[in-house]
DNA sequence: ATCATAATGACAATATGTTGTCAATGGAGG
DNA sequence: CCTCCATTGACAACATATTGTCATTATGAT
């Protein structure tokens, strides 16, 4: 406990310790899952985004759905480009905004990551209760929108 | 649900989604409560462990709590030092890793966020089931462990 | 005591993300 | 049609954290 914190914002406050180091070692983790494709955890997750996206997204829309800024997108869909694993597409319902698509090379890498990320995630959700893991999603979930709700207040 | 992955696998990944989401909310949030003192989410997280630590630490060990490099915490550290927040005092028990305590200044500045973190983490638990929030860091412990521990392997 | 090994601080290079700024584009209202 | 405003891509500057490398210091085995 924590001089002025209800119970509740004290536990509150050790979740979010916990979260900050999660994510570093969730990193970690992702860059080892794809270091040997050749990738890296930032790679990945953009290059996953498109590839599981219903339609060919623009990269402001990409930033939006991964909660990341455009610009930094921008450099990372430059890097997978210039790399092969993208390409653009011309956009009909905008002339700068160009849509995002995998290149065969960029299909190629993403099923190779994916080869090697569903045994792991199966070893490692087989280690847990199904339970307690979408309800620990919800509740960041719901977090994050509080947060983010509170963003342009003081 | 994704080709290959189990059911619990599948509510992982999407987990693993949401905590990088909420990752890059949680540290907009810690700017937007430590900016005002001048500080940033780092050096809050460093200034804090620091604070809260029952003896003075070394950079290394600092980074082994909080679960970064030791060579991020010392620029961190280096630039708290030379805005006068932090200090370095002899350790007895190693001639180069000094231990790093907090100024006068840098209490001040600990004690200020905590003024304005306290309420803030109050108002956001109060709408939250600390049950979930303490099930919720719990499976990142977990987590963090078992991904910590496979880091040496393949 | 000596030597091998690990830990540490320092420094550099790199990766990833942010904010700020600009011109170009698109859309909504007059 | 024209103007105003939000969105977008591009670029730059910066913050944060990583890896790699080196010399120095501690520690433990022989």
């Amino acid at each position: 406990m924590y001089s002025g914190h209800s119970l509740e914002a004290d536990r509150l406050t050790l979740f979010f310790l916990a979260s900050f180091r999660f994510h570093g070692t969730l990193v970690a983790a992702a860059e080892r899952l794809t270091a040997p494709i050749g990738l890296t955890a930032a790679k990945w997750q953009v290059l996953s985004t498109i590839a599981r996206a219903k339609q060919p997204e623009t990269v402001a829309n990409v930033g939006r759905i991964i909660g990341l800024t455009r610009q930094g997108v921008q450099r990372t869909v430059n890097e997978l480009c210039a790399a092969g694993l993208l390409r653009t597409a011309p956009n009909p319902h905008h002339k700068r905004a160009f849509l995002i698509c995998l290149t065969d090379l960029g299909h190629q890498a993403f099923m190779s990551i994916t080869a090697r990320q569903v045994p792991w995630a199966n070893a490692l959700a087989a280690e847990l209760d199904v339970t307690r893991i979408d309800e620990a999603r919800c509740l960041m979930a719901t977090l994050t929108q509080l947060l983010d709700g509170r963003a342009g207040e003081g």
